[in-house]
DNA sequence: CTATCTTAAGTAAACGTTCACTAACTTAAG
DNA sequence: CTTAAGTTAGTGAACGTTTACTTAAGATAG
């Protein structure tokens, strides 16, 4: 018999599995007894815990979907420019993917389902980027720079490059960036899209 | 019984099928049956065309993986300016994948698999750009422009950016860009890429 | 006729789920 | 402090269904 564990322990357990075999091979790529066997423990104790299969996916959808990064920390620490500012909101964002990759995949596998999980990874995830992007640009056209930029554009282009530095080294793991690390090339990136929104 | 087809033509009936419905759910997602019903056959046509699902799911990806967009035309009609070019490429590019959608679907699933087909995708889809950007912008620091870029790291940006666009359209549909079509925006994206990489 | 293609009707294995049951812990009366 | 009753956690086999795949017989074009 497998240890016995108080209710709420075990269900953080059979998520902790669960999400760690959902991000990689989706719904369908995982079955209820691999989850099981997984955690030493027979199917019918995920029955106790969650209603049914598609009840535990939603369960560990939404915990990962809810995480949101707290950036209090980033705002208050360092000078508020723009540019500084983005780069180390940005710069704990990546850290804090790179720490958990199953987040990644769960929201490529979200988006390819058009779960309603979808829509709060973007929420809780990019839309913080989105609106500062947006609102430190028209704050700053009011100065006299940075003009004509569609502030909405140039967010999606932010998100754009950031997600494909963070595929390109955490799912692609494409060797062709084996001599920049994510940081530094996440750096590069700020830089240039400091320079595309005319602030470089 | 179903309509009898000659050998070659079944076979293309049953790849159009199958990408549609493997590019909307999945492998996993999709049964031999389902395939069968949508085609008005029975499951056992499949395997005579096929000697697998897997095999068939491979016959699908391989056949979107390995199309590649012919530029001949873009570079010879048109001025050969860096950014000129670059735009008439994206935009060849960018409506042939709003033709057919699935093929973005597909690259996703393939790059969530880890599969082979993920490397034939960005070789054949995403590897004329990064070229055509590497070199190019190797051309111009000769002219003394567009120094200290690094263009592998722009070649990423570029990627991810026009990559986001198409996300964006044909797999959120994000209402956030429903005034702007997918052309609009990856023009916007191009005028911001060419600040980025100094040549705005 | 006959070679080729399609079908209906299967198979065994894997699936998600439920069941009757047992082991371990908690509680409170004697 | 014991001990019996009650509660919670876990078991493993079995349920009905669906899966990928096969076989043997029927239909049709050349």
């Amino acid at each position: 018999m497998a240890k016995r564990l108080q209710a709420s322990e075990r269900r953080a357990s059979i998520l902790a599995v669960a999400k760690v075999l959902f991000a990689d091979k989706g719904y369908h790529g995982v079955s209820v007894d691999e989850i099981a066997v997984r955690l030493a423990v027979s199917p019918a104790v995920l029955y106790r815990h969650f209603s049914s299969k598609q009840d535990l996916y939603e369960a560990v959808l939404s915990e990962i979907a809810c995480t949101r990064e707290n950036y209090v920390d980033v705002v208050v620490r360092g000078p508020d420019d723009f540019g500084g500012m983005l780069a180390r909101m940005t710069l704990m964002y990546v850290e804090s993917v790179a720490r958990d990759p199953d987040y990644l995949r769960m929201e490529l596998h979200a988006a390819l389902e058009g779960s309603q999980a979808a829509r709060q990874f973007f929420e809780n995830r990019w839309r913080p980027f989105a609106d500062y992007i947006e609102f430190g640009l028209g704050e700053l056209r009011k100065e006299g720079v940075a003009t004509g930029i569609d502030a909405r554009i140039a967010a999606l282009m932010f998100q754009g490059m950031v997600r494909e530095a963070l595929y390109a080294k955490l799912v692609y793991q494409a060797d062709r960036f084996r001599d920049h690390s994510l940081v530094d090339l996440v750096k590069h990136l700020i830089a240039m899209f400091l320079r595309a929104v005319k602030l470089g």
